[in-house]
DNA sequence: CTATTATCGGAACGATGACTCCACTTACAC
DNA sequence: GTGTAAGTGGAGTCATCGTTCCGATAATAG
């Protein structure tokens, strides 16, 4: 514990990791827009008790949040020290794609702009320059260029009905962005 | 006039079309979300009378996207009639990409199902189904692929700065869009 | 000019949702 | 056990927005 802050009381505690998974869970089936009331209501407490814990409703999202996208740049990196420059940076996409139908709140965290959104970038960045390097993608696009079109993506993919046929619509249009990204052949 | 209405008196007249192009104002600027009491006041009217004119919000802007999705559609057509189809789906979709980027109604006119929808799916159809016959489109995707791309697409489109460096960037993220859309070279 | 009635403006309503306040409860130190 | 301060919950506040209501206004017919 670091020594400014005393230790939290243990029913404190408890409450705090009980908003954490409800907001986990409500935030991945609604995004951001799920009403704060009803994420205190699936935990289990009031309102004000949610306030307690985190200032705003932004940042209990980050903090939510934050840790999915941690684990995903922790992903990046690892995949950045493979050997094939090309395949690290289209399989992190896919990855983040899978991710982005599975989870609602994943886009909306890319398009709030703090630490979160940095950090993604300094990993995009590595691989992205990587894969430029070893010609497995155009060399016009740029990270910035890239997070437009994750954005994008990644919000029409919320509204993908699931089951199966949502399921290959969904790897359809990534392919199509991921083979836009590719170098093209000379025409 | 048809039988049926009577005809408006002058000032109603007037007013409904400052509501009208108060609105195409507004919601070009704003997209969906500017709130109707700010049309209102842009129109020089209060919000009763908005309300005379267009039973809901939704309805007034549907009023003012429609005309702008016919011009679309006509264009559409109007390429479908021409020689080349790769041709002609790809100016279309570069037109589509330069009007989402002045306006940002566009993308949350494609959102809505209604009519508007359905008429820009069909035209869609047509210059997809000749530009795959063609071979200058991959024969995987499908109209609804194509517009959940344009959602995404446009919806970012929406955010990207003005100015020359965002123009840029603008041609380099659609660029990435149809050639991920165009026949892949058999790998 | 006058009566009629469509039209107008904007105050008021109802819903929603983030956030605050405070009387009550309860964990923990002693 | 008891005192006390941390913690709680949920009613209440404030702001936003779509929508409705109605007394005032003014266009038009006769």
């Amino acid at each position: 514990m670091s020594p400014g802050e005393r230790a939290l009381r243990a029913d404190a505690q408890r409450n705090r990791e009980k908003v954490l998974r409800a907001a986990r869970e409500a935030f991945a089936a609604g995004g951001y827009g799920v009403p704060l009331d009803e994420i205190a209501a699936l935990a289990g407490v009031g309102p004000g008790t949610v306030y307690r814990h985190f200032p705003s409703k932004e940042a209990l999202f980050e903090a939510v949040v934050g840790a999915r996208v941690s684990d995903l740049i922790d992903d990046a990196r690892e995949r950045a020290a493979a050997a094939d420059p090309g395949a690290a940076f289209f399989g992190f996409l896919g990855r983040m794609g899978a991710e982005a139908a599975a989870k609602r709140d994943l886009p909306d965290a890319i398009s709030v702009d703090g630490a979160v959104q940095e950090a993604l970038r300094e990993a995009f960045g590595v691989l992205l320059r990587r894969a430029q390097q070893a010609g497995a993608v155009r060399p016009d696009v740029t990270v910035p260029d890239l997070i437009v079109l994750l954005k994008g993506l990644m919000g029409s993919l919320k509204e993908v009905p699931p089951g199966p046929a949502g399921a290959a619509q969904r790897d359809r249009v990534v392919a199509v962005v991921m083979d836009g990204l590719r170098q093209p052949a000379a025409p």
